[in-house]
DNA sequence: AAAGGATATGGAATCGATTACACACATCTC
DNA sequence: GAGATGTGTGTAATCGATTCCATATCCTTT
């Protein structure tokens, strides 16, 4: 490996001429620029980030934290981040939590030490430990998807989408609708998709049965199952439309539909959320909501480089959506 | 920040000391690990990574570049490489040359100075100054995808895989076949594929139309481009069938055979490769290849680890696959 | 002509860890 | 009981950069 001490006695100079030359900084004559330029151009050298990142604190990383790495959303929402980032000169450095919430907190630890300038987390859920962890780092920090108090947040509006949803789900004339949903420890897609539809339902003056709300685990699968055990459960009397959380589970569920020979959404409509490429060629192709995955990320990633100038940007911010109306209802 | 002479004050020791107990070290006696350890726990204290990855010439993290971050296949892969060296300890830095091929060579010499322990690149094309790179870096290499000479490469058997799945149409009957590939600029991806293809056809001693042989970019919508254009180009003589060399562009042409009330398979039968999740839930459902995406990921991780220990394991794997008949053809 | 500022360069401290080496003491071996 | 060996600890060099400070010219300005 090549060192500064190398480029500069190549180049016949000190190493602090040699680091002025290549961080643009302090006063270098042309004579001596240029013969350092050529012997760095002639060795591609490439000055050792560790070095760099022990005295000066930064190190060009991003640190970016997933619930999932090989999910849909989170390589739209990296995608959208690295597109920012790496225009600055940032790299990312991913972790995965497999969805475990304890994780979460020893990699904000483990990014903060190795100096990453800053974090942007998918987060799936909200307690104080993940907040206090997120204090004591004191890093620039993004949370994107949930609202963590005293963080820069981006959220999906999952809420209103949801009675959005709900409510086209009413005007097309359906009453019998049931609920396909994920487990109620994840505030966003848990808690405030459930309860845009569920309040919807009663403000319309809709009765909610109870063997028609089921919970998956984000799968294609555990949708199918799903929308398996509420036809199983009502035989004679099935719902008129499912409102399901994800079109993952979404896509499961019309599986089981077509292969019990029902039509839709002539016997049952269905709806989902999130937009995958896949809701699109489905057939019949599926009404969902576009969370705008990938802008959320570019954002995410231009709040987090704001805040790595001056940090006070503490905000919430919603993100939009868009009802994208298909053949499934 | 709290660092390793914070430590050793608290715990009144050196912070030699306080490395061994880090490291598991040389010799300390209980007494000392001990009041180290609480001081450690108190403190939550994380050694610096650069400080660290300065002196031993390693950082933990593995590098990966990818040539398009939110693809399906490179989600996989990263999913599969990341489960392996979680395990260990790892972290992975992504970056994506966005198709760039110059990028390629600017982020192994990134990654080399940022002292990653190791790289995988999922490379779309091969030329010498990739490869001087590559032997300059002189780290743990992986290619995937690509055959890379003296570079341990894991590759997708697409030769092989386009004879099977032509050879799979023409045993259906299929005797006017036509193809939809990409550039071949992308040795597997364009060359491969499309040798396996051009002559398996040739060997049953069919014909291949030229106009019948399109180029799209990967794209779902190119897929539907070239799609159209073959249609077009032979109004009343229609291929019976298309092999098409990614799922994404198959559902694509799909699309416009539907939009032009072709029936699939009855009228023109279709195939893709990749086994994208989306291929399972087109209807008709695909018929494709499965090249074992994540699978490539964890055997990737796996020969880098064995690398890092020994470096001699410079070898060509081919990773099986498996063609999956569905109802497009 | 002296003072002050701009330009150019290098010496040396520093960041936070690891590790070679030296040293002290206890125990064991012949 | 002398030397070898094992255990425990600390001092100081080191990794490769950045940056404060000192020093030396060369121009201006009054």
């Amino acid at each position: 490996m090549t060192t500064i001490n190398d480029i500069a006695k190549m180049a016949n100079v000190s190493r602090t001429t040699v680091s002025r030359v290549l961080n643009n900084n302090g006063y270098v004559s042309e004579s001596a620029r240029e013969r350092v330029m050529k012997v760095v151009e002639a060795t591609g050298y490439i000055p050792s980030v560790s070095a760099k990142s022990l005295r000066t604190k930064r190190s060009g990383v991003i640190g970016v934290i997933l619930p999932k790495i090989s999910t849909e959303t989170a390589s739209r929402v990296v995608g959208g981040i690295n597109e920012v980032v790496a225009k600055e000169g940032f790299q990312i450095l991913l972790t995965d939590t497999e969805l475990n919430h304890e994780k979460e907190i020893e990699y904000i630890r483990l990014l903060h030490s190795r100096h990453v300038d800053g974090i942007i987390l998918l987060a799936t859920n909200v307690n104080d430990r993940l907040l206090n962890t997120i204090e004591d780092a004191n890093l620039p920090f993004i949370s994107l998807g949930q609202e963590l108090p005293g963080v820069t947040s981006i959220v999906y509006d999952d809420y209103h989408a949801s009675r959005d949803m709900t409510h086209m789900i009413i005007k097309k004339g359906h009453k019998k609708i049931a609920y396909i949903g994920v487990g109620e420890d994840d505030p966003a897609v848990g808690v405030l998709r459930k309860q845009g539809f569920i309040e919807t339902i009663q403000e319309a003056g809709l009765e909610v049965e109870e063997s028609w709300i089921r919970y998956g685990d984000f799968s294609i699968e555990s949708g199918y199952e799903s929308m398996k055990q509420i036809v199983e459960a009502s035989p004679g009397n099935l719902p008129t439309a499912v409102f399901v959380v994800t079109d993952r589970m979404a896509v499961g569920a019309m599986e089981y539909l077509k292969e019990q020979g029902l039509r839709i959404p002539q016997d049952i409509a269905i709806t989902g959320i999130g937009a995958s490429v896949m809701s699109k060629y489905v057939s019949p192709s599926l009404t969902t909501i576009d969370y705008f995955n990938k802008e959320a990320g570019t954002m995410a990633a231009e709040l987090l480089l704001e805040q790595l100038q001056d940090k006070n940007t503490k905000k919430k911010f919603l993100q939009n959506y868009r009802l994208i109306e298909r053949d499934s209802v």
